[in-house]
RNA sequence: GCGGGUGUGGCGGAAUUGGUAGACGCGCUGGUUUUAGGUACCAGUUUCUUAUGAAGUGGGGGUUCGAUUCCCUCCACCCGCACCA
């Protein structure tokens, strides 16, 4: 028997497939959909392991759903407007364009090498202006809505690479390409109106039922709602009050000072006047934005010299400073200050010599507070007509005081800002709006869609290009004709993101979607990635389909119903005498089978397990390894090694146990082809025990792998089948019809079941093996008879005292009398029981007996 | 600091509502086939043990006839957020 021939077999039903159009799909009312989507990828030049898995995860979905009848939509895409393709530019001089369309032919290829079930003619890159066109034409709707809006707001400015940088690329304070102290900058920047669906994208994660926990719970966290008061307190000798946010409004009578944020309207105002103001705002400019900076940072704080009236506390008066620890961003921007319940409030008022007085005490005795604020429950005290009162009620009747006195009301805060989509970057989908010195800020028309970015750039100098060009950002006015410039900024690639998989539904459209291909395929009913997106992405997503709905461009508000994040995939780290670090294949056992460097042969220093990254180069090529092993082989270890949500180590060693599975079953059903019946044959009415046997075991195996794999248990699936094929070769072969169909119907079936995991190899088997001249991906998913899953007779567990002293075969639903006489009847039983006195037996039917005694 | 998760053999990991712990794979050990092999097949592989049993799912405690599963507590590791008032 020759072995199996991977490679070719592969190519040839890659072939097959797509000169049938297999996977190309049409909405159809008339049957039932299902959306499968994985998260598409920058084409960042080739695909890594943690493409392989993403993707072949998500074909076993798309592949078993077809199977089971569905209309199966499952595209592939490219997120293809980035950074990166500036930073080539620069560094090699290569048109950003140039070099992304060349990384997705590449890596196009690369996927198609894995035999994916895609509908590859309805791909979409974001870069290309029949896409980003109609982006263009969204943000119009948007606008006109009044999702979007210009702000004057602070920016992280890189001011080597003269750039706004996202927080992320802020380290430690510095660029992270130019490595250039990055300063605080108030610019114009377009923002989406996230932050007024913060409670309805709160809310609604509780209906998304199919989504990971913690995704929703990052979710909940990263959108922050609170529930606390605004309270006005009267400036002495001003006439406007000093609104602040509080949570605890309970604690209004432990207040000792008041703090606004450096960048408070009323510090504003008094630095004009106050230089030792007006250099404490600047050193609060300056301060580090780093989690590290933040911890190390000491509370600060300047007296502004006014005052405020306590609202309850007649007479009383509180100091208003301004401190580096408030944050304009959040509330109001000022605060009141209670030192006893708030540790950051404690650490100021010590530096500062401000009264601590306590009004919470817990189990009713008077706290004393010395380094540690107390924030924990207990009754109000010294605070009038709190006295005595719980938090929660204390709460609730200092707001409804200060209602009455018009000087308070509650208050729901949420820590989710708007979010700022203006980049300073050529690369990326050009905001179609235009600035007119008469008319302002107007939008771009719509028959001039899309804004096309002009080809002609160039990156020698910092900044944008869009601006250096010459010609691009000078047009007339849309109103009224006179000299004006367009806007150079360019959008976040979140919003390229933010709405693709409904672009897929009809991706050469004329218009950002077909209302009637949108209705029928959305939502996605599963959506695959890493849980690095966790909240960007599917935030921006959720708001962007609440968007497009109020649009009219869809129907619905959660894109997508079902989400699965799928684990990273590890590798471990290898290091040469010289402390390099090496790659995986640089690195081999040697006939002692110590790990050596091939170039020298000098002993390796083995690392942790960590994920795959290119500085630490333990990265393996998908490439290379399916070169090797072929695509059902990666595709089958990568299912088969860890539960999906789990990070998987790669090993050499998993991918040839993979591989050799491939192997086996190939050389299995090829040897034992003599022994079934023909293709199509009707079964005999009657099978042997052996054979029925078989069967039982067949379509017992076809119940679980469907469950598996309706639960994404991938490497369960596996487990199963490998179970299956242990009992394959036990199987006595016998020259009887029933024998000869139930072995046919076996083989058939396991080829079935493999067939999402291992396409080529089970489309081979089936055709050239098995006889079949249709295609093994237009035939159903197998089903399992119940009648042949139940067993008549059952394994139950005997123990005594609830340890295990023996087994025994019985009736399935034998009655518990029957099954007590056995069970005590069985030697080992007895032994155990001895000579004690049996107080009960308990039987579980069909499952354990226990003698208590 | 706040919130959440995880912990089972040498390794990855199985185990319906609490009901035979270690399925399946990798690795390892021994054997078979005159085996070019990163070959194929068979047997074994939690630990201890007087070979009869005993212990065992991060540690300790509890509920129960019975706990990997439920409750309390501690430990370790991982993830998210973080000067959010």
């Amino acid at each position: 028997m020759s072995r199996y021939n991977a490679k070719e077999v592969e190519a040839k039903w890659q072939a097959g497939w797509a000169e049938h159009k297999s996977f190309e799909v049409e909405a159809d009312p008339a049957k039932p959909k299902y959306y499968v989507l994985e998260m598409f990828p920058y084409p960042s030049g080739r695909i890594h392991i943690g493409h392989v898995r993403n993707y072949t995860m998500g074909d076993v979905v798309a592949r078993y759903k077809k199977a089971q009848g569905f209309n199966v939509l499952h595209p592939m895409g490219w997120d293809a407007f980035g950074l990166p393709a500036e930073n080539a530019a620069r560094d090699k001089g290569v048109h950003p364009a140039d070099w992304t369309y060349a990384n997705i032919a590449h890596m196009r290829d690369e996927l198609k090498g894995m035999g994916l079930s895609l509908d590859w003619s309805k791909e979409i890159a974001t870069c290309h202006p029949g896409y980003y066109g109609h982006q263009q034409k969204l943000f119009l709707d948007f606008f006109r809505k009044g999702l979007v809006y210009r702000k004057e707001s602070w920016v992280n400015w890189d001011p080597v690479d003269m750039t706004v940088l996202a927080n992320e690329q802020v380290i430690d304070g510095k660029g992270w390409r130019s490595g250039a102290v990055v300063e605080k900058r108030k610019l114009d920047q377009w923002m989406f109106r996230i932050s007024d669906y913060s409670e309805e994208l709160l809310n609604a994660l509780d209906k998304l039922d199919r989504w990971p926990d913690r995704v929703r719970l990052m979710q909940q966290n990263w959108i922050g709602r609170s529930q606390g008061a605004h309270i006005a307190f009267d400036i002495i000798g001003e006439s406007d009050p000093l609104n602040i946010y509080t949570t605890r409004p309970d604690t209004l009578f432990g207040a000792s000072f008041m703090a606004v944020s450096a960048d408070h309207p009323l510090a504003q105002r008094l630095a004009k006047d106050n230089p030792a103001i007006k250099a404490f705002i600047a050193e609060c400019h300056q301060m580090g934005t780093s989690e590290e900076a933040i911890e190390k940072a000491e509370k600060k704080g300047v007296d502004t010299g006014l005052e405020v009236a306590h609202p309850f506390f007649e007479g009383k008066t509180l100091p208003v400073y301004v401190a580096n620890f408030v944050l304009m961003e959040y509330g109001t921007g000022a605060i009141f200050g209670c030192p006893a319940h708030d540790q950051r409030d404690l650490d100021f008022a010590r530096k500062y010599g401000l009264e601590v007085t306590p009004v919470v005490a817990p189990d009713g005795t008077d706290p004393e507070i010395f380094e540690t604020a107390y924030t924990g429950p207990g009754k109000i005290i010294n605070s009038d007509f709190l006295n005595g009162m719980e938090i929660e009620a204390a709460k609730a009747e200092v707001i409804r005081r200060l209602e009455e006195m018009g000087k308070g009301t509650e208050k729901i805060n949420y820590r989710l800002r708007d979010w700022g989509l203006s980049r300073q970057r050529y690369w990326g989908c050009p905001i179609p709006m235009i600035h007119c010195a008469k008319c302002g800020t107007v939008a771009e028309r719509e028959e001039n869609l899309p804004v096309k970015l002009p080809d002609d750039v160039t990156f020698d100098k910092p900044g944008n290009p869009l601006d250096h060009h010459p010609t691009w950002k000078h047009v007339s006015c849309p109103d009224c004709g006179g000299e004006a410039t367009r806007e150079t900024d360019t959008m976040d690639t979140f919003v390229d993101s933010s709405w693709y998989f409904a672009r897929f539904c009809s991706p050469r459209a004329d218009q950002p979607v077909e209302r009637d291909k949108v209705d029928y395929w959305l939502p996605v009913d599963q959506y695959i990635g890493g849980i690095e997106h966790a909240i960007l992405h599917l935030l921006y997503s959720r708001f962007y389909s609440r968007g497009m709905k109020e649009t009219g461009w869809s129907h619905v508000d959660e894109p997508f119903a079902g989400l699965f994040t799928q684990g990273m995939v590890t590798h471990e780290t290898y290091k040469s005498v010289s402390g390099e670090w090496l790659l995986p294949d640089e690195v081999d056992h040697n006939d002692a089978g110590e790990l050596i460097e091939l170039a020298t042969g000098r002993a390796v220093t083995v690392g942790g397990v960590e994920k795959m990254s290119k500085s630490k180069k333990n990265v393996v090529d998908p490439g290379a390894i399916i070169e090797k092993f072929g695509a059902d082989a990666a595709r089958w270890y990568v299912l088969s090694d860890s539960p999906p949500d789990r990070d998987m180590e790669w090993t050499d060693a998993g991918a040839t146990g993979a591989w050799r599975f491939v192997q086996r079953l190939h050389r299995y059903i090829g040897e034992n082809m003599m022994g079934i019946c023909a293709v199509g044959e009707k079964a005999p009415s009657e099978f042997n025990e052996n054979a029925l046997k078989l069967r039982k075991a067949t379509h017992k195996t076809v119940a679980q792998v469907t469950q598996n794999l309706e639960d994404l248990h991938f490497n369960n699936a596996i487990a199963r089948i490998y179970e299956f094929m242990k009992v394959l070769n036990e199987f006595m072969w016998e020259d009887d019809r029933g024998t000869q169909w139930a072995l046919r119907e076996s083989m058939e079936t396991i080829v079935q079941l493999i067939a999402p995991m291992m396409p080529h190899l089970a489309e081979e088997l089936w055709r050239s093996l098995l006889g079949h001249d249709t295609m093994l991906v237009d035939t159903p998913w197998p089903k399992a008879d119940p009648a042949l899953i139940v067993e008549d007779r059952v394994t139950m567990a005997v123990q005594v005292k609830g340890k295990l002293r023996a087994t025994i075969e019985v009736a399935l639903d034998e009655q518990a009398e029957k099954i007590e006489e056995i069970a005590l009847a069985q030697k080992s039983v007895q032994n155990a029981i001895g000579e004690n006195a049996i107080r009960k037996i308990i039987v579980v039917p069909n499952r354990i007996v226990n003698v208590v005694i």
